[in-house]
DNA sequence: GAAAACTTTTCCAGATTGGACTAGTTCAAT
DNA sequence: ATTGAACTAGTCCAATCTGGAAAAGTTTTC
């Protein structure tokens, strides 16, 4: 039997390999992620059903417990995988600009979490469905994702005000701000296409909110007053 | 039987309004309509049983039906009175500043969300369960609540741009950072006291939030540099 | 060709869903 | 105080969802 679900924490190693896993079941697995990503970000995690996923996915449903054991294994492989790729495209960004440019690596910053969160809303959207009640998911969430990336960006941020790019004050409560103006106004990208005739899906857009965050959140050090 | 729910937009006039509804349905309404807005701020619409709702309230579960007619109507119920709520709030607080003083209505604007949000998070969260798809209870909430409160703040915020208090840039964008700059964050407010160190419950927080919040979108037409 | 990896299909028993219905209780108006 | 409407309690329903099991089929690796 199947018994090597995906394990999202640690690669665990099998103590025998004996066949290596096919193509046709990765391909499966991903159409569940990609499946269950946009149903949670969507419904939440009880408002979601695994034949709700299956269908999405063009699946059937019991490939769920066979690929993941259950939904809440599921849950959780579906946010890693977008966590981690989010990290993985923010480390590439970041690498690119030096370390003498604080105020660049922090432009880059806000344009990584802004384009990402385009392609996958569910970045954010996964946070906000479970920041509503103190859950086992939210706990893991926490752990694994956000206080890391907290940490650090926190770091990032404080530098910018002690050379007075950044606003005084809270250091923590200015990341979380620039954080939901990026992530949370794609979150709300339908309700802005009604209410306020902007269209989040369209690159001018993105680029136009970038810089105001930047222009907003970094005042400090700009070529004259533009 | 009782043929007179509760209308959520219209306050139609019956034809015969023979008795005076009793004492203890307001109650009961009341009680539903708490335990509503907190379930389907926590789980959405979908993640939101009516026996959920129900069991919260204390109440039996049929009584639903004969006090709201259906879940949907109860959403609307309980989404109207939130809103509605606030914009006495705001309304209030708004009069209190003179027209002349522009920056000071932005800051009362500001303030009276955030406080008004930290008793009743289910303001920003019920938009951001909604926001998800483009269903008949956005549609609804966008142009009973969300589309008069933009269009009313917009003409306020250019105006405060023209005086050069506020960033130059999209005013649409400019709303709506505000917005979840408060709204957004007190509705991570939960993340926020594992990740960040922040008790968004806590009075002087939301006041420090609130300086920040104005500090940084109301740059312009400060006593100095301090 | 054999066995493992994977998929399909079909079940299950238990719980939950929104909602309907009846019978009973409480209250306001007469 | 009695009458009938307003309200509540308690039961029931058909439909669906739940995690999970199992068996039989197909594809791939060895």
């Amino acid at each position: 039997m199947g018994e090597r679900f995906l394990d999202a924490q640690t690669a665990e190693i099998s103590e025998k390999p004996e066949r290596k896993q096919q193509q046709r079941s990765v391909v499966t697995q991903q159409k569940l992620l990609d499946a269950a990503t946009e149903a949670f970000s969507e419904s939440g995690f009880k408002g979601t059903s695994t034949r709700d996923i299956a269908d999405r996915a063009g699946v059937h449903h019991p490939l769920i417990t066979y690929h993941f054991k259950n939904k809440d294994q599921l849950w959780r492989a579906a946010t890693d995988r977008i966590f981690r790729e989010f990290n993985i495209s923010l480390v590439k960004a970041m690498a690119e600009i030096p370390d003498a440019e604080p105020k660049a690596k922090a432009e880059a910053f806000i344009r990584t979490y802004l384009h990402y969160s385009r392609s996958q809303p569910a970045l954010h959207r996964i946070i906000l469905q479970e920041a509503n009640c103190e859950c086992d998911r939210m706990e893991w969430l926490v752990d694994n994702h956000l206080r890391p990336m907290f940490d650090e960006v926190h770091k990032a941020l404080t530098k910018l005000q002690e050379i007075g790019v950044a606003p005084r004050g809270s250091a923590a409560m200015l990341f979380n701000m620039i954080r939901v103006c990026a992530g949370g106004l794609i979150a709300l990208k339908l309700e802005l296409k009604s209410t306020s005739d902007i269209d989040l899906d369209c690159d001018d857009q993105i680029t136009e909110l970038g810089d105001l965050i930047i222009r907003v959140f970094f005042p400090g050090d700009q070529p004259k007053l533009n």
